[in-house]
DNA sequence: ACTAGTGTCTGTAGTTGGTACAGGCTCAAG
DNA sequence: CTTGAGCCTGTACCAACTACAGACACTAGT
């Protein structure tokens, strides 16, 4: 229902983000919608790029029964600025990357900027 | 004279991207220059973000004696193409996120678009 | 010479977010 | 009654390190 690998979704139960469902006479687990809609919950926020730390205190607001926007909204702002750390980071990367790649000549020759640039002295 | 922590110069040497070096009569071990050369290219190379696989490519081709520049530029910009992949996936989340966010109203209220945006079927 | 504090040595366990079995039971279809 | 699939538990594995534990070595101060 969800797409969820069934192993992840053990792996969830296990680190107590998902609850224990209630179990079959022969000791299947029993899943309801509200299994459901909380799996989607945690996988839209692992989407999201949340980690399972950060998914564990979203969760625990919304458990609380008495989350308020402005919570939320803390938690999703703190993300939201490591998220745009990680692209500026990234795009630092592919800066000095591209750049080298371009001094290449391609050739069948050792002399190489991309060696060059990770010899070089920081 | 590198900065890099101990443990993982000996991490380095136990898979095998640094070559064991000498030992002194106590079972120290005794590094030369070249010891910091490659060192300082593998920690350039983690900074670009090429993972210790491809570190273990880059290090064949030169260890090689035979690389060309043709060859480093294919890796280089495999690797390139994977960092370009990762740039516009966080972009869409930071969009997503930052969208989201913008709704708040950041009130001591239940309703937040930020529970809305995890909860919807995506 | 003695002691304290720091360094190195090896080896193993922990981290994150899962995935991939092994070995055993259960179930539905043919 | 068999075959193939599903579920169960528990453990091991991946990257790229970090953090010990327990043992030995070295330096400085007394």
């Amino acid at each position: 229902m969800t797409g969820c690998n069934l192993e992840t979704i053990r792996y969830y139960e296990n680190i107590g983000v998902m609850p224990e469902p209630p179990r079959s006479s022969k000791n299947y687990r029993v899943y309801d919608d509200s299994h459901v809609t909380r799996l989607r919950f945690i996988m839209r926020s692992r989407e999201l790029g949340f980690t399972l730390e950060e998914v564990r205190d979203l969760l625990a607001l919304v458990d609380g029964g008495a989350q308020t926007c402005g919570e939320m909204q803390v938690l999703a702002n703190t993300h939201l600025t490591s998220v745009r750390t990680k692209i500026a980071d990234l795009k630092r990367i592919e800066h000095v990357l591209s750049s080298t790649v371009a001094q290449c000549t391609g050739d069948n020759v050792p002399e190489c900027p991309v060696i060059d640039a990770l010899t070089e002295v920081a």
